[in-house]
DNA sequence: ATCCTTGCAAAGCATTTGCAGTCAC
DNA sequence: GTGACTGCAAATGCTTTGCAAGGAT
């Protein structure tokens, strides 16, 4: 079975034209960038790569066409608590690694046994519990190295 | 056995004194507040709670002290991906329910079996873990009852 | 021809910071 | 008396928004 070219953009052009909007070189760009990654990259890492290929493009639109690959399914927003943000383009639920350091982010492969967690959803007094939020924390292994690790909010 | 008046202005002052930080009515105000409550205030609940006690204050103000009193172990501060946080009173770790609508934020009693999600550690390639970040999501009452409720980022 | 998108700059928002005056010790 | 703390206002940093010009269908 050969990998054809060109199937993120198709994929791309059906999820857009299916909610109403358009296919832009722009979205293209944000798309290709993020489907082709795993690092997990923030809306300024998409910007600063994407602007190899669109020389012109604004952040405002990488943040615009990211919010819009959310919308259309084809990303992820993992959201985290210094206020940033980093995109995934894989779609399908998988834990998460973050340094306390740096922020950078790191897939875990394996399945986590979930019903214990769920089992105290009913503890939630008062709460109609709908989810969770898991992610594991540590230190990259750049950051492991380093003797002063900047401080930012895990 | 009675409780006695006293007893948390006394704590301060001992956490204060053996970090070489003043106490003040400012500190005490918010630390007061924040001893008698299980709302998870964010710092403007504190701030238009304290003010009723000093008029004066000043939000700046509040968010120093909630971090001083986080920096004295007198309290956790809870940072959630909208960058807001909340504060909690109580130092030992325990699971929180959080309104992915209103950003609510409730205790949930009961223990979580973490050894599924700690067997999980060595998975993280290239990184060192050193902890996880587990939160329960839902809908809290009052927006359970809500028919917009408006969005937030959970 | 329509109306969705882009790029720019300005606005938001929770939080932090600089600094002069004030206060705890 | 001295150095830490307060209150004010201005700054920060990531992200969003308003709007006129441009582009996809």
């Amino acid at each position: 079975m050969t990998m054809r070219i060109g199937t993120n953009e198709q994929r791309l052009r059906r999820a857009l034209e299916a909610s109403g909007q358009r296919f832009t070189e722009q979205r293209a760009a944000v798309y290709r960038f993020l489907a082709n990654t795993d690092i997990h990259p923030t809306a300024e890492d998409v910007f600063l790569a994407v602007r190899r290929d669109i020389p012109g493009i604004s952040l405002a639109t990488v943040y615009k066409s990211l919010e819009t690959l959310v919308g259309c399914g084809l990303a992820v927003k993992l959201t985290y608590s210094d206020g940033s943000a980093r995109y995934d383009g894989r779609t399908d639920p998988h834990l998460h690694v973050r340094c306390v350091s740096c922020g950078a982010v790191a897939d875990v492969p394996g399945e986590v046994d979930t019903r214990s967690i769920e089992a105290l959803a009913d503890r939630a007094e008062g709460f109609e519990v709908t989810g969770y939020r898991l992610e594991l924390t540590g230190l990259c292994e750049a950051c492991r190295r380093e003797t002063a690790p900047r401080a930012i909010r895990a």
